[in-house]
DNA sequence: CCGTATCCTGTTGGATACTG
DNA sequence: CAGTATCCAACAGGATACGG
């Protein structure tokens, strides 16, 4: 009831209907490290740096809700879980790293260290 | 200030970076209009479908604020605006197909009217 | 280890009315 | 036509503390 009710845009919805998926501030993080493969809670909770479990956890949620990750819980002490890209969120793959090429080049300041092909420009 | 901060990731940072910039309820549709070439303010308007002007006008002030989107304004009675992508707003074009494609494929219901290649599954 | 429970703040987006 | 000016509600995200 949040999602598609309005809108007159016959084409341009799909966009937003991606981008409802995997924005907020931390999906994107999320899904990008997962494309390595399996990951625990807390390796995420490093890897995104200063998100809060609460946030990650509800990240997660709506990750997992969506059909992208999977949440597997190992029944022993301590507690184990792992998530990972389910096969729709592999999907997204060529996205996010398309995503991450494009930030690499024109959204971050990104020196470009080793490479010096500014030459051309 | 609100940017990049903080976080610790190394790599994932530049899908964040991306999603930021384009992120936000409207700046994708706007961004995928923009596409098929220079729209006036009206007509972004309308092609949305609800969104109310000042919001229209924020997510436009940012884009062009992040250089993607430019604004000629047209010194006439009445008033007229061109919003058009820019060089690097047109570099965004093959991500934003690409998010339109994944969001048909696989954010919408979208039943395949004309296609019947659902034979295959 | 992997969360949940509270509480709090800032921002996003919206309703409505008005103007050069 | 293309906005601005107010005002407001909802929610995302965060701080902190606690639990199985």
């Amino acid at each position: 009831m949040s999602r598609f009710d309005h809108y007159d845009c016959s084409l341009g919805c799909p966009v937003e209907a991606t981008l409802e998926l995997i924005g907020g501030k931390w999906k994107g993080v999320v899904l990008y490290h997962l494309i390595d493969g399996t990951m625990r809670f807390n390796e995420l909770h490093r890897a995104a740096g200063t998100v809060t479990q609460r946030v990650l956890t509800k990240a997660l949620r709506e990750l997992e809700a969506a059909g992208l990750v999977s949440r597997t819980v190992h029944p022993v002490v301590p507690p184990h879980v792992d998530y990972a890209l389910t096969e729709k969120g592999r999907t997204l793959v060529p996205l996010l790293l398309a995503m991450r090429d494009w930030g690499l080049e024109h959204a971050l300041p990104a020196p470009p260290s080793t490479l010096n092909e500014n030459i051309l420009a």
